[in-house]
DNA sequence: CGGTACGTTGAGTCATATCAACCATAGTGG
DNA sequence: CCACTATGGTTGATATGACTCAACGTACCG
């Protein structure tokens, strides 16, 4: 790890070099951000923050993948999102002026910036283009969710299982082996799929016996994407 | 019907009346938006906009209810949320500058407002209050999907279906026989839920036997709204 | 070395989907 | 005016996907 990865990251390079929702602010602005702005770090399976709970700020990821998600009624997990380098949470919480709605759990080590909600209430009166940005982000998320919705009603187990596999790789990647490029136990990925751990396990199963992945505990090899496709009926 | 209500509807008096979201904007502002506007009937079953198309402006309701919807694969219905007076639709894909992700279909003869795209880009960027209050309805939007997110992936469809006649009442509300306010087929209804017509019609009946409610067609009555929620698990 | 968390597999059950038949209603056209 | 068709509603029989429960294996950790 390079020792300026250790320091309090600079929100201008953060900006410009993620293509953050933090591209649009000004010179002063960012100063701004960088003055009020705190520096925190945070191990695998600890929690920023709580459902239910009033939140002070927001969190800018700088490094790591978080994990945020709902709690059900039997204390099942639902992931509704992965939040990556470049990614801000609980903004929604902020903004709508609630207690928050989700948890948010680290999945890999993470380095983030939290930021006051002050500053985030400021910057969208003052700063159009950055308050444009969050709704066009706000908006995405709307659409997401709502396809999500419509997976969830109507497709089976199996379909979504594949289709988490490609979002995954989607979001996440994979290496030079074709190993998906993020860990995730098997509850964590039957609590996206909003399924029971043991159909994830013997649906991946399957999915081996098939030829389409391999699995090396956690680690998955995607040898098929396009079968994958064709199950997940991604493309009608 | 009174006479002013088959008249086009002044802006200035739709937003204070129904506290929508263009409570915020200047005398001038909605001057314009007077001007800008173009004032369209529906009726029941016509289309307001279809999904994967580009849309040109959004609605603002003045009268009547709309359905909006996402189709699945196989032609199935489902449904994300009504829109009723005072709420606007299309704006999400507007703003994220998306083609449509769902298509809305009038529920009950309706009257709206349409409004162009370019008016809704120019307000948020040029008054920071509206925007502001753009982005409270789409985070909140965004907390309704992420709870019916959990609720599909989690609870059955009996729970499912006690929780959306509770969310019909709240929304649209009882008349003085108790009579739910909104008239749905039980195909429309399946298509919330999430479930298949028939399942919708079997539980229904049974609400019916355990006295939870009465059935005359399409009109429901409402006789247990306790018993209602302890079936669906609102209050944990 | 025992404990804890995770992963796997099997067997049984149940909720829900599917398929099929039938009824009621209303609108349509000959 | 009546047959015709479409749409929506209902019920029954059957199939099955997915959950639950239980047992056991595995790995890591203090």
């Amino acid at each position: 790890m390079k020792q300026e990865e250790l320091s309090t990251p600079y929100c201008d390079k953060c900006a410009i070099e993620r293509g953050s929702i933090f591209k649009y602010l000004s010179a002063e602005e960012i100063n701004m951000l960088n003055f009020e702005k705190e520096f925190r770090q945070f191990k695998r399976g600890e929690i920023l923050y709580h459902e239910r709970s009033r939140i002070s700020g927001f969190y800018c990821i700088h490094s790591g993948i978080i994990k945020v998600f709902k709690t059900g009624l039997d204390g099942k997990e639902q992931i509704i999102r992965f939040a990556r380098p470049g990614d801000i949470i609980a903004y929604r919480s902020i903004l709508s002026n609630e207690p928050a709605c989700t948890s948010a759990k680290v999945i890999e080590d993470c380095r983030v910036c939290f930021i006051p909600s002050e500053i985030l209430i400021n910057l969208v009166k003052s700063n159009s283009n950055f308050a444009f940005e969050l709704l066009k982000l706000a908006c995405r998320e709307l659409g997401e969710a709502n396809s999500y919705i419509t997976d969830i009603a109507q497709k089976t187990v199996r379909e979504r299982l594949a289709e988490i596999l490609l979002l995954l790789i989607n979001d996440f990647g994979l290496d030079f082996q074709n190993y998906l490029q993020i860990s995730l136990t098997r509850e964590e990925l039957s609590n996206i799929v909003g399924t029971a751990t043991e159909s994830v396990i013997r649906l991946l199963s399957e999915f081996k016996a098939d030829n389409l992945l391999e699995l090396n505990g956690r680690k998955i090899k995607i040898l098929d994407k396009k079968g994958l496709e064709k199950i997940s009926k991604v493309f009608g």
